[in-house]
DNA sequence: AGCTACATGTAAGACGTTACATGATTTT
DNA sequence: AAAATCATGTAACGTCTTACATGTAGCT
């Protein structure tokens, strides 16, 4: 469902759209969020216009359709953000390398901490360049915050388990916030 | 292929063991890095059977199958722990709703972020649980430490927007590490 | 005898990725 | 004229979830 929720919340925070721009969206300002691929979104599009929850709203040049969310699919999406339990469920290849890290010498520990943590200061810069803090107010500032901490705080996690791993410090205390 | 290490990682950590066993194994202790329930984890296992990198040690009482992780699982465990590179691929219901707080009324984005907040204290707290300062080396250490840092992130991020949404701060600055 | 925990599986369907396929318009 | 970008789609395959199905062993 989560796609539907995508797809329906730029339909309404940036106005009508096609299913190629919605990738395009996708790429530039949601992928830090939400991933999906024009493979993806062609079919779905065309399920929530069966559903109801998007119209398609005129044609354009090159067989281009232009998409509009419906009060359907507002009344939808509102009810999905305010109503729906956010799963927990969590996939994460870093943290499955960071669990099995025991596994391995401390040569190649400190070697995959390094790589883990070289990988979230690219993101960390990536999502720098997406805001600046002059700019105010934007769809998903908000979500950009917490990516930065999110980041940083795999950032900080790798300095720590590096400290570890060189012995400088106690292992698998707790560091506190 | 994550499923497979991450089976292949509790194989090579707690020796052999059934699906059964490896499925109480991905509740207890792997939940907050994968999931996988058993009818997920029995196929795979008759695949990586087939693959070579698990075999059948011996069959106990009640048509039980103890798999071993052979040479060659520990070898591409090895492999893949240091030589692949982590997938950036995120998708977190709770970040596309941080995404889209925008689109609602300021009660109703109260509401929201209040309600992500409630879900990192409970997991926190869950975290907590699994593991104590005393207790210094364990599989899965590292992990946990990084889940910690996450959820701590997380209620960070809320305290911070509950902060602007209520009117007390500049919105969408950046607050540092 | 009935309940709980052990133990393994299959099947259908949803979700996601990669590769393939096609054609129009704009730019060089 | 060729290349890049716009624009949409299908098909095959892999992963993940939910529901269904079966039988054993221990405990009360």
């Amino acid at each position: 469902m989560s796609l539907r929720i995508a797809l329906l919340g730029l339909l309404d925070a940036k106005g009508p759209a096609s299913g190629y721009d919605l990738a395009k969206a996708f790429e530039r300002s949601l992928n830090h969020v939400w991933q999906a691929g024009h493979t993806q979104i062609y079919p779905e599009l065309v399920k929530m216009a069966d559903d109801g929850l998007v119209e398609v709203e005129s044609e354009g040049a090159r067989g281009r359709k232009i998409y509009a969310i419906t009060r359907e699919g507002t009344a939808w999406l509102h009810e999905w953000l305010v109503g729906h339990d956010p799963s927990t469920v969590v996939r994460s290849e870093a943290a499955l390398k960071a669990f099995l890290l025991t596994l391995l010498g401390p040569g190649e520990a400190i070697e995959v901490v390094t790589q883990i943590k070289a990988h979230a200061q690219a993101r960390l810069t990536g999502l720098e360049c997406l805001g600046t803090p002059a700019s105010e107010a934007f769809t998903g500032r908000f979500a950009l915050d917490l990516g930065r901490r999110q980041a940083q705080a795999m950032i900080d996690w790798a300095n720590a388990t590096l400290a570890t791993l060189e012995g400088r410090r106690v292992p698998g205390a707790s560091q506190g916030a």
